[in-house]
DNA sequence: GTATAATTTCGCTAAGTAACGAAATGAGAT
DNA sequence: ATCTCATTTCGTTACTTAGCGAAATTATAC
């Protein structure tokens, strides 16, 4: 039941739904995913440890960078329909095709290192 | 999104979840709700009342009380997949399984009328 | 080894929410 | 028509949580 609960309170705020439907696009950095979100980076953090506790998504180191990407392969029942079914939902929503674009062009050299 | 958003809200709560597997074997009213979840009748108003909102359950009058049921008819893509997925994550819940149990045995007549 | 840069953690503030008791509502029963 | 009783709404309190900036951490690159 809690862990059901903690499934459910992590997908129950705005910025953790667009972070997943990103990560479902390409994986990314946090300074990307802070510059698509326009918020702190510690709130990113915050966001994405939520996220990775649950098993929504993994981590995984690349030079500098810590590349998160979607977890496809969850054995949980809910994890994985829940990410099934989000693109069916969001789509067509403005805001999430808005991160999409932005998901292609991002650079992750130009956002760092200024 | 925001109706998605509505919708993982509303997953958020334990009361809220019991209430709709409860809701899943029998209509109850407001007084039977309140007796199982243990908890004030006014706390109850007002998770049916976030629970009907979003359409995962529906009332109706009979005589002085109002049944609430769960809304196994939705159009809702991620409203119907909760629905058919919560019984196969919780049943084996103790909570849950508590819950069932008294969902049997209660009687609205002696919990009114004192 | 030290410097650099990305990421995480910490302390705080503001907004949101579950719970309660009391008052208001509304429909059935007399 | 009035009374009764289930239910809803209102006002308040305590708790949770998203967000920020600063400090701490970690690991790469020189």
């Amino acid at each position: 039941m809690n862990n059901l609960l903690s499934i459910f309170k992590a997908l129950s705020d705005k910025n953790r739904i667009r972070i997943l439907l990103m990560l479902s696009k390409k994986k990314l950095c946090v300074c990307e995913i802070q510059d698509i979100l326009g918020v702190t980076v510690s709130t990113v953090s915050k966001h994405l440890s939520i996220l990775r506790d649950i098993g929504f998504i993994a981590d995984e180191k690349e030079g500098k960078w810590v590349n998160y990407s979607l977890n496809t392969a969850s054995k949980d029942i809910v994890l994985n329909q829940i990410i099934l079914i989000l693109p069916f939902y969001l789509n067509d929503d403005e805001l999430i095709q808005s991160d999409f674009e932005k998901v292609n062009t991002v650079c992750r050299k130009d956002l760092c290192n200024v």
